[in-house]
DNA sequence: ATATAATGTTAGACTAATCTAATAAATTAA
DNA sequence: TTAATTTATTAGATTAGTCTAACATTATAT
């Protein structure tokens, strides 16, 4: 465990290095809303800490000890945010920022408990999947709706942003995680989608459509 | 709100200047473990914010924003705290560490919602009061157990402290809020207390019998 | 291939929270 | 009522996390 601070840092660094294995300082400085000399000096910490390996003007990679670090508060942001929704009743679209501060508690007995209560999920609210104690994370091939060909029928399986903003304009289209959808038509002109949900017709925005996360591959 | 630093010394204010009104420099720095200039030096900071009213060489004195900013606190700690026993199923001995992480986390909703989910609870897992929204704090009179004459039959209302160590012991000895119990004997020599619940003599040090609050008063 | 732009690093400063060492005030004991 | 002891304050240093300004390197465009 480091402090709250790094703790951000290793999470963002594992977010953004998801695709590539690696993030650079100006995409950290954005994420994290701080200047790039904030980031650097922060960055050589890690590296002195071992949680990231880094060499000036590279690319920054996390070392296993930062994945294992990374994985465990991505773990207790997931549990956390999913035991808001199941148990203490609140929306999904309101427990991220409330997750952002729980997921720096410190207490296995905590968050072990929630585990138990929740019967060992393997996703939380946004259907992203919650690592194990271990730092495994289950597997599922997700594809964007915006990829998905006419006349497909595939089910929600997640959402890859969690601003609430985002999730209230799918709770006002009445879309949800689980949702059995249909594929009507893609527009070539704006890349908007119209899908057809238990007989009713719904039309999402290219940008909607790319964050909404459905089974299945591309094709 | 102030930082979670600042938060912690109004909450040790409040607590240690609830008898008389006012604590001193040396009284807090042993409380919060920090050495005596680490807490002039805040103290001057808290003065400055209005949290507190102090000058040099006099005690130190909450002002009526940091009584409120101390009760909200103290409402977020023990809402936690009896959520963890009722809700998480946590021991009464183990919720106290938790509790300390989780009074920092700023969410209205959070901590309403745990309100809603308890019903509106006046009382913490260690019998403590749980102020309302506005500061309101339930009273009750209560008094030391080592204070009763014998003979007397009482109501255990609370413990003073929230120690392991302590609720460990009072665990091992069977002694539960709420329990009916016989003053039986009182020895002059140590303080100790024997008492009596349903129908098993029980042996209390004076340490211990001190830490127990009561119903009713002194006589 | 050189100039320009973008990105990254270093240097130096600031605030928050802590410390030790030195000094001052208040309290207690002689 | 002085002297000794305890308690409090000031001064100056340290670490974490941030900033701005200046400089360096790498990437991009002419
Ligand atoms: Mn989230
Ligand atoms: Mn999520
Ligand atoms: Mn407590
Ligand atoms: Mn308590």
């Amino acid at each position: 465990m480091g402090t709250l601070t790094e703790e951000n840092y290793i999470k963002s660094i594992y977010s953004l290095s998801l695709a590539t294995g690696e993030v650079f300082v100006s995409e950290l400085a954005k994420k994290l809303e701080v200047k790039l000399p904030t980031v650097n000096s922060m960055v050589k910490k890690l590296a002195a800490k071992k949680f990231v390996a880094y060499a000036p003007y590279q690319g920054i990679k996390l070392t296993d000890k930062g994945k294992k670090e990374a994985l465990a508060i991505i773990r207790k942001h997931r549990l956390a945010e999913l035991f808001l929704v199941k148990v203490m009743g609140l929306g999904w679209e309101e427990v991220h920022e409330i997750a952002e501060q729980l997921e720096h508690v410190n207490s296995e007995r905590f968050y072990n408990r929630m585990d138990e209560l929740l019967n060992y999920p393997k996703a939380d609210p946004h259907g992203e999947p919650i690592p194990d104690t271990h730092g495994k994370i289950p597997t599922e091939k997700r594809t964007p709706l915006s990829a998905q060909k006419e006349g497909k029928k595939v089910k929600i399986i997640a959402v890859s942003v969690d601003q609430k903003s985002f999730l209230d304009h799918l709770n006002a289209k009445g879309l949800q995680i689980g949702d059995t959808i249909m594929i009507v038509k893609r527009e070539l002109f704006d890349g908007s989608v119209t899908i057809l949900k238990s007989q009713k017709e719904i039309v999402l925005s290219h940008q909607v459509s790319e964050n909404i996360l459905v089974s299945g591959d591309e094709t």
